[in-house]
DNA sequence: TCGTAATATGATATATTGTATCTTTAACGC
DNA sequence: GCGTTAAAGATACAATATATCATATTACGA
């Protein structure tokens, strides 16, 4: 589904972008700003496909298949979009207009109701308790995401009042 | 690859299936005891094609895929196999013959370079951790299986050497 | 500004993964 | 045995992903 943005709000974003690529001299080109901007717009994560119909009907050209997977790997390179490798679907990162770094490592929250993503920042305790786990088993966690599912306050909210 | 299972312990682990599946008024009929029989002797998660095509390779008669997505459904279900959503691809359950229950959430510690997979009850610590920053934007997390990577103990080992 | 190398996209074909659906076979209770 | 239910086979196809070659666009130095 359409999340709602503001023409205004999307610009900023895509600006942003638009510089991070620069710093790493790559180019948001008009296709790859295309697919970072049905993205972005985009309430809850997208197949390829999703972001190819989307794209083919937006404007009139077709774009084949094979070139949404390209852009999407590169705009993942450029660490714009995140891959959620549970579900092969792609969300724009939720920090690319407040100069975020991805320090830490990442977890995406799935809404199991409503398909929404939350991107969050792993705490201490959390990293720190998955590599004590792992630990003991002598794996060495080299992981930097981390897919959860549940139910999302806003869903929650809407169960208690009985819907 | 094959792991090394001797034919003892592998018609234990069979057999234990079996007594599992009667329990829950199911049968392990040939096909499924032989789907599961593969996953139980491979040393790396397989995807379904994978165990089509080993048991395709074992026997004269060819079963089409409809019917090892099925088989691997009803051995999900029967908590028997796995299901890694990262990959798609199954793994045997490490707990059939220790009457294990899965009463604690499951992590899947999954190797970067053999490709090898530990499963690995979670620490009261990990849900804790992770539930509380889950907790912070709201999300009430549902999910009972984690799928981590990492370097596993071997492979650290023999990284250590040179190799 | 022109030519050229590098980058990005288009086009086509095909591989891989997963489902829908209908038919046939086997197992179980009576 | 006979009907009912569960399981497996067969076929077709949908959805997802990649390989490869051709074309267009861009950057940049001569």
């Amino acid at each position: 589904m359409k999340k709602q943005v503001n023409p205004k709000e999307l610009d900023v974003l895509l600006r942003a972008a638009e510089v991070a690529c620069a710093e790493n001299g790559a180019r948001l080109t008009q296709r790859r700003r295309q697919v970072l901007s049905e993205l972005m717009q985009s309430s809850s994560p997208l197949s390829a496909y999703e972001v190819l119909d989307l794209c083919n009907r937006s404007t009139t050209s077709t774009m084949p298949p094979m070139s949404v997977y390209r852009i999407l790997d590169f705009l993942e390179q450029q660490q714009l979009v995140h891959k959620l490798s549970s579900s092969s679907k792609y969300v724009a990162c939720a920090h690319i207009a407040c100069d975020h770094k991805h320090f830490q490592k990442t977890h995406f929250l799935l809404c199991d109701w409503c398909s929404s993503v939350e991107e969050v920042d792993a705490t201490e305790e959390a990293s720190e308790a998955l590599e004590q786990m792992a630990k003991t088993v002598g794996f060495k966690l080299t992981t930097q995401q981390f897919e959860l599912s549940g139910i999302c306050t806003a869903c929650q909210d809407s169960a208690g009042e009985g819907l």
